[in-house]
DNA sequence: CTGTGTGCAAACACTTTGCAGGTGT
DNA sequence: ACACCTGCAAAGTGTTTGCACACAG
């Protein structure tokens, strides 16, 4: 599916900056933030706009956040395997790039005792694959 | 241990605004944002002190701050027995309470090819005992 | 044509930095 | 006495809001 596409079917209007975001996310295949999004093209949208339409795909689950530990945020686009379950976000400490995992991920068993638990988010950090391969 | 003792065993000096940030946390017994920390008595302290002195115990590890979801960040003293291993956070979506586990974590079994973790972030969102009460 | 998206200016919240003066040990 | 903490002012960063104009359907 493309950016248009993707639109489309999420009811969304085709707007530049959508389609903008939309098509850095698919190229680059991982969570990119916002000043990551924007790089590519830095004066074709107005930082507000960015923050509107990031908001409005995160709305219509198009994308979903990503809040790293340091309390930066970055999205990725919802592939529709990923949507229902629980999935882990993967972190690399080298090149601090962030990708979903689509490995599924269990609840703890043990919950303490009154505690009801909804949802869960996980983050693995540690060396991605392609950092992995420079270093050796 | 009270706090000054927290900062003696830590080697800090015992100064005014880290005695009263450990004596909220260890009061409330849960973790705190800076502003929560404050509310008990919102001008002792400027808020630059509140932040360097947040820093301080966090590089020295009497706490450790915890990224929520909403990129919010709250703040909970370090207990030594989780110092070590992986914990989880729980953040109740009804009072906005945050709390440490002390429930021992696995790491997932099922990484892809070629990531390795290093360590990992858990935070569940549910509702706490406290919550569940009122709401039956 | 109508509702929605966009750009600009400004406000806002959170956090950091520099410096002068005060405090713990 | 000395190192380090604190308060104030100011700047930096990320995000939101209001309004007028432009654009998609």
């Amino acid at each position: 599916m493309n950016a248009e596409q993707i639109l489309k079917h999420h009811k969304l209007r085709n707007t530049g900056c959508r389609k903008f975001i939309i098509n850095e996310l698919l190229k680059n295949n991982m969570a990119l933030s916002e000043s990551e999004i924007k790089q590519a093209l830095p004066d074709l949208f107005d930082r507000v706009t960015f923050y509107r339409s990031l908001k409005t795909l995160e709305e219509k689950n198009v994308i979903h956040r990503i809040v790293l530990n340091d309390a930066t945020v970055k999205y990725a686009l919802n592939k529709n395997a990923l949507f229902d379950g629980d999935h882990a976000h993967f972190h690399c400490v080298e090149c601090n790039m962030v990708t979903c995992l689509d490995t599924e991920i269990k609840k703890p068993s043990h919950i303490p005792q009154g505690y009801s638990v909804n949802t869960m988010d996980v983050l693995l950090k540690g060396v991605c694959p392609a950092c992995a391969k420079l270093n050796s």
